[in-house]
DNA sequence: CGGTCGCTTGACGGGCTTCAAATAGCGTGG
DNA sequence: CCACGCTATTTGAAGCCCGTCAAGCGACCG
C-alpha cells in the first residue's frame, strides 16, 4: 500500500519496471518530457486502473498523482508469480493491454485530426462515461481532478486554448461548471455531436 | 495464407475479430476514419509484425496493403487453442502489447507536442532504425511504401506540409531522396537533433 | 479580508492548412 | 524505345486556427 500526496510521483519515466499498481483511491497522470521542457500527459488514472503491468523492463513513462491518492503495489516477481500459478489472469491482463491500446489508438486520433473544440468536447464524453462506469449508473456531471495545463497537456493544446474552448462549450449550452473542477453536462447529443466523428467503421 | 494488391484491404474497423495475421512480405497502413472523412493512420506494418493479436472482439482499425502484400493467418479459436497448449507463448504476447504500447506512446508525444519538422524527423529515423533491425545492418537508406499523403495521416498533417518539411531536410542536408520513395540518411546525429527532444526520463 | 495562484480574456503573430497551379514521375500504348 | 497522359508531388499565395505574450479576474486559503 501506498498513499501519495498530489504531485507525489509514483515513478519516473526510465525507472526499472520493478512493481504492478493499482490504484484504489484518487487520480494520477502519466506523462513524457520532451528535451526542452515539452510534455505530453499519455493519459490519467483512476480508482480500479492498474498500473505497470504492459510494461517492458522500464516504464515509458512518469506517473505523478493529481491528488491524495492511495495505490496496491506487488513486487513484479510476485505479481509474475501469481500469474504463473493463475494462467486464467494472463488472459485478463492481455484483454486489459488490448483495451489500452485501443484507448491509445482513440487518443492519437483526437490528437492527429480533431479540432480544439472536438478535443475538449471528446475528453469530456470520455469522462463522464468513466464517472457511470465507476458508479453505475447514468450520470450529469463529473470532477475534474487534474488542472487546465494538465489538459491542455493530455489534449495537445494550450491552457489557454483549453480555457477557450471551456468558454465555448458553454456559450453553446452544451455544459456547465458547478465549480472550476466539476462539470455538469447540459446537452450530451450536443456534446457528441461536437466530439465529432467517432470512426465510421466503413472504408 | 493471403496475397494482397496495394489497396486491398484485410479486414475493416468494426469488423469481427475472428483472425490473427503475421506479415510475410510488403506493407500494410492501420488506420480510423472520422465521419466526415478525416482520416489518422494509427501505424504501418512490415514483414515479421503481427496483426489483430492485441485486439478485443472487434478490429478497432482497417488495415490495407501498401504494394504487394503476403500475410499468414489463423483462426482466433486456433490461435488461442495454440496459446492454451503453449503457456509461454502468451508471455511473449504479452511483451508484444506492451511494444506496441510505448510505441503508441511515442506517437502520441509526436502528434501531441512535436512541430511538423520534428515530427518527419522522426519517422525517417524510426523507419531507417526498422530498416536495421530487419537486415540486422546498420542502412543508410529505407523505402518509403506510402505516398505523401498516407505520411501525412499518419503524422497528423496536410500532403503539401509534408513536401515542404521533406524539402526542408533536403536543404539542411539531413537527408537525400535517391528516388521518390527512397531516402538516403546524409546527416543522422543531425535527422536525430531535429527530431527532437526523445524523452529526458528525468521529471 | 488580503494575498497568491490558477484561470480567463484580449491582442497579435506564426505555423500549418487551404486553395490553386505548375512540375515531375511513371505506366501505358503506339 | 519513346511519346503521351494521368496522377502524385511540389511549389506558391492567402487565410485561419491556435500559440504566445500580456493583463485582468476570480477562487481558494490562511
Amino acid at each position: 500500500m501506498q498513499r501519495l500526496r498530489p504531485e507525489q510521483s509514483v515513478f519516473h519515466e526510465g525507472d526499472p519496471a520493478k512493481r504492478v499498481f493499482m490504484v484504489t483511491h484518487g487520480a494520477l497522470k502519466l506523462y513524457t518530457l520532451l528535451a526542452d521542457g515539452r510534455r505530453q500527459i499519455t493519459g490519467f488514472m483512476f480508482p480500479g486502473d492498474f498500473l505497470g503491468v504492459s510494461v517492458d523492463q522500464e516504464y515509458a513513462f512518469t506517473v505523478e498523482a493529481l491528488e491524495e491518492t492511495e495505490l496496491w503495489w506487488f513486487s513484479r516477481d510476485a505479481f509474475d508469480r501469481f500469474i504463473a500459478e493463475h494462467p486464467q489472469v494472463e488472459r485478463e491482463l492481455y484483454r486489459l493491454a488490448a483495451h489500452e491500446l485501443a484507448e491509445a489508438q482513440r487518443q492519437m486520433v483526437l490528437l492527429g485530426r480533431k479540432a480544439a473544440a472536438e478535443r475538449l468536447a471528446s475528453f469530456f464524453l470520455s469522462l463522464l462515461e468513466r464517472a457511470e462506469r465507476a458508479s453505475g449508473l447514468p450520470e450529469r456531471t463529473f470532477d475534474l481532478p487534474m488542472s487546465r495545463i494538465d489538459i491542455a497537456d493530455y489534449l495537445g493544446l494550450t491552457k489557454e486554448t483549453v480555457s477557450r474552448m471551456l468558454a465555448h462549450l458553454r456559450s453553446r449550452g452544451l455544459i456547465r461548471l458547478q465549480a472550476q473542477d466539476r462539470v455538469e453536462v447540459l446537452d450530451r447529443d450536443g456534446l457528441r455531436s461536437m466530439a465529432q466523428g467517432e470512426s465510421v467503421g466503413l472504408a
